[in-house]
DNA sequence: TATGACATGTAACATGTTACATGATTCT
DNA sequence: AGAATCATGTAACATGTTACATGTCATA
């Protein structure tokens, strides 16, 4: 089984849902396109662990609203008390900084300020995606809690925050030339 | 080009290795193997972005000591300037804690275990390898002092440190019964 | 009038993983 | 005695990405 099958499964243990609605979903967490989560989709529906109403519409594809079935649920907890696997992380951030004191200090600038660019967007994102989950269920309290999507926003959100002081970090280790780097520890003071 | 082969490129900046000590360094910031390692390597030497001088031994194959090229330095400022593409993370751990409110409890905390277990561990090796850089360095200050690999090292303890205080917070609002899980914010106290 | 959201799918290509293949030396 | 480290490579398979394909409606 392909992973990204199980976390269709688990997305749709929420709500019922359209393959469109998964992609945009699954793509906050864990990387993924249309063109694969549509096979996919197919496939656990032959295996019955899901099953999905079709609901016509004019204008656009009819839509196939997917749900779990029995099969689904259980197939869905033995995979949760399974072990995980580790994380995979492709950065290519980080294959840049690795050759960073090889670079000049225009190139360094340039890199740096797109990361930085890139954290704060990214912290405005998800500090809004936060905002959304608490309005959504403060107005209609019937349905589930978002409770997962909500603490995994969180954490990118946090990531997302340390990454910027991160790189505030390395401005500074590297202006204070960088060769005595090693006395210069990071400091974390929170928020 | 595949990014994978820029990193090779960008680790070959630092100081001339074989494929295999290529594998393990990488590692530790992007994930692959020796198997997608090899090839691209060959590649590289194909394209005049690496050479390599052969090194017999006698009981083991002979090491190929890979070293950039000046057309691969030239290709690795051009990269390193050009734009950054985002991450690629792909984590069981999210696909799985999306579905949360759908375990019970026990489910819940065989998970919360593994996962503080996975993140304690990955703090005390990140923490010697950072010990180990500032070793390493200051025993033989001749070489360039590895900038690249110390704040990379940091960001992944950092991360594995903030994970681990997220993992109690879930605990804490998971207990609280997570109904009312809005009102409980993430605090990072720093450290 | 062009872009983006909605909505599903396939085909070709690129990339990544696991297993196969070999084999000495050192550590547990 | 068995596992881990060193050291390189290929083959088969699994997975992921980009482009192709279609078409309406709403918004800028």
């Amino acid at each position: 089984m392909n992973k990204l099958s199980y976390g269709l499964l688990s997305l749709l243990s929420t709500e019922p849902m359209t393959g469109y609605d998964l992609t945009s979903k699954i793509n906050k967490f864990w990387r993924s396109t249309h063109s694969a989560i549509y096979p996919l989709l197919s496939e656990l529906e032959e295996n019955k662990y899901v099953e999905f109403i079709l609901k016509k519409q004019d204008g656009k594809p009819d839509k196939k609203i997917y749900n779990l079935t029995v099969q689904g649920k259980e197939f869905l907890r033995k995979w949760f008390i399974s072990e995980t696997s580790d994380a995979v992380v492709r950065d290519e951030m980080t294959l840049k900084l690795y050759c960073i004191q090889y670079m000049d200090t225009e190139a360094v600038e340039k890199l740096l300020n797109e990361l930085e660019t890139r954290y704060k967007k990214k912290i405005e994102v998800y500090k809004n995606s936060i905002e959304k989950i608490r309005l959504k269920f403060s107005e209609n309290s019937r349905g589930v809690p978002p409770f997962g999507a909500y603490v995994l926003t969180q954490r990118i959100l946090n990531e997302a925050i340390l990454d910027l002081k991160w790189c505030d970090w390395i401005r500074d280790v590297y202006k204070n030339n960088y060769c005595n780097f090693l006395d210069q520890n990071f400091k974390d003071e929170g928020r």
